[in-house]
DNA sequence: ATTAGTGCAAATGGTTTGCAGATGT
DNA sequence: ACATCTGCAAACCATTTGCACTAAT
């Protein structure tokens, strides 16, 4: 749908290297490391900014959210439906993973109790095969 | 495997009012509102004690621990392996639901990338039976 | 000119930590 | 006794907000 009528968004610089960091991390990235990105391009920017941008961006759907081990928000630009992330622990590299099972399943398991399904976050965590393993913490629902 | 030798844990009393406030609690449940119910109890306690609890119960594998909206822990006492939550974003009651599909798709997903699967987070938002429905935000990996 | 966008610094909220003192064993 | 546990307050970190200012239209 198309924007009401003339002005609306403005084009700023600081919007677009936003959008142009995020394009450019194929991985779930937290907000400092999008600034950093972002100056590191030449960019100055406030944090207030970057938040700002960013917390658009995810009401409009252009970015997905999910929360890091600490609880801190990680963003990374929505590239197609359907998909999943699996994250290394250690280098915090991630593969998209296909979550079509899954969602058929929450569909299923809401439905079941009565729910009528709004949303659903799946986050797997792991050591991809070039990491030592060792006992860890990080939070599990299961 | 026992304790390394005699000494090793306290009972305070404490420590034994955070677990009763838990396991009074099925749902998941904030820091602040845990401290809360000890104190009801009449038990002084202080927000790093909860926290220190809290933090170990979860490394032990007592208690699960998913974040909530505003990317605050939320801990609940674990009951039994393969359930997860579904949870009405209106009232926040929520239901546990059968997770075992879930965790062999993880498992299944993560040896095909070459992941060892670590532990894995799966919760559904959703409308419980009795509230009317629209549109809504809610972080989504989705 | 207008007004949205920006930066800074202060405010918030959750969680952790340093340290002196209380307490279980 | 003596190490652990506790509480308080300060420290931290991510994120938000107030406000004067800059810049896009």
């Amino acid at each position: 749908m198309p924007q009401p009528r003339g002005t609306r968004v403005r084009a700023t610089t600081q919007a677009a290297t936003v959008v142009a960091a995020l394009s450019g991390m194929p991985a779930f990235t937290r907000a400092r490391e999008i600034r950093d990105a972002v100056r590191r391009a030449g960019v100055q920017v406030g944090a207030a900014t970057v938040y700002r941008h960013l917390r658009v961006l995810a009401e409009q759907g252009s970015v997905d959210t999910i929360r890091g081990p600490g609880g801190e928000a990680l963003y990374r630009l929505r590239r197609r439906p359907l998909t999943h992330y699996l994250t290394c622990r250690e280098c915090g590299r991630g593969t998209e993973v296909d979550g079509r099972e899954i969602r058929d399943w929450a569909q299923r398991a809401a439905s079941l109790a009565g729910f009528t399904l709004t949303g659903h976050v799946v986050e797997l965590s792991g050591l991809c095969p070039a990491h030592p393993s060792h006992a860890g913490t990080g939070a599990s629902s299961e």
